[in-house]
DNA sequence: GTCTATAATCTGATAGAC
DNA sequence: GTCTATCAGATTATAGAC
């Protein structure tokens, strides 16, 4: 059944994608070859390089891809709400999006360091980007009265790193709904940036 | 000046160990070879040896001592305070202690996956005892009207995710110091788990 | 577009000299 | 206790056949 040889450009482009953000999340990105990314598409190593330059490139794209997919998604999610609406629409998109995507959000902070310096600030300034949505929102809402930050920058670090830690301990299935989750969630956070 | 031979067990365990610590959490336990392990501490691959079976036993020492070491110190730390002094005592305490070890943090959450099952399931025990701790902290705060939480589990998990967030983000000598940090977010999570 | 073969190098770990 | 030498195999990436 096996096919061994073929013009597939356009599907193979993607599942390469695939199975390496799935290998690289699993193993890391240095513990995993270009062979077994070959090997779990079905191809020669060598094929490979018609699809990637080298293997940095290849992590590269995958981390480039989801913060721009991050970042378009909140653009079409964002509305122009009160203060507490913004911050709740915040808190739920970024469970739920992040929720979906668990191989790309942990790529996302844990493979950073193999990407090259030019790389690196390209993702860093996507992430920022992303975060200072959230800092505007409390900012936003300081200044109306709705909040009491003592300082926004600490209070965006602090919740954008308890909503993504759902990530570590959520399973599909368990004890609580996403759903749930997303409600116990924003309930902390109201109470955690209210007077 | 280099020293070519000589006899150093003594110091040079905990040399390797320091320097597996330093490369482990710059590049990735698996991006890292034994040779440069061996060439920080000034040895030649093989007297590695002498002092770890293996690699992956070198990276199950540093978490295990760095779990020990977290739970020891949090044992000398708590006292019989009232729910509300429990819970600040342990939110300084984790941002201080995880503050200054940030590389053993960082190994500890990111390069888990690189240990055998037993080896696993000996520190997912040990994060688990210390997760313990902060949830009987809010069960009792709960049971005697002290907080408001829906779910102790996921405040738990919420508070410990958004404590050793600031590992992320905090440098030494920037615009806040870590007593500072600390007020702040003692500050975000008493207000998150009242009423 | 994919394969096979290969270059040049690195890997973890061991044996034995000193 | 450390070094040198080595084993057996893996690594990224390229060249050229098909």
């Amino acid at each position: 059944m096996a096919r061994k040889t073929g013009s597939h450009s356009e599907i193979t482009g993607p599942r390469i994608r695939a199975e390496a953000m799935k290998l690289f999340a699993r193993h890391g990105f240095a513990a995993v070859s270009m062979r077994q990314i070959a090997a779990a598409v079905g191809l020669q190593a060598g094929a490979l390089y018609l699809y990637t330059p080298d293997k940095e490139a290849l992590l590269f794209d995958l981390l480039k891809d989801h913060m721009d997919g991050l970042i378009a998604a909140w653009q079409e999610k964002r509305g122009g709400e009160s203060p507490v609406g913004a911050l709740e629409t915040f808190v739920r998109f970024h469970i739920r999006y992040n929720g979906e995507r668990p191989e790309a959000v942990f790529l996302s902070y844990m493979e950073l360091r193999n990407l090259s310096p030019e790389n690196f600030a390209v993702i860093e300034g996507l992430r920022r980007a992303y975060e200072t949505e959230l800092e505007n929102i409390l900012k936003a809402g300081q200044a109306a009265g709705a909040f009491l930050v003592p300082d926004t920058k600490l209070a965006t670090m602090a919740i954008i790193a308890m909503l993504t830690g759902v990530n570590t301990w959520f399973r599909e299935g368990g004890r609580l709904s996403r759903a749930t989750v997303e409600d116990i969630y924003w309930d902390m956070v109201r109470k955690a940036v209210s007077g």
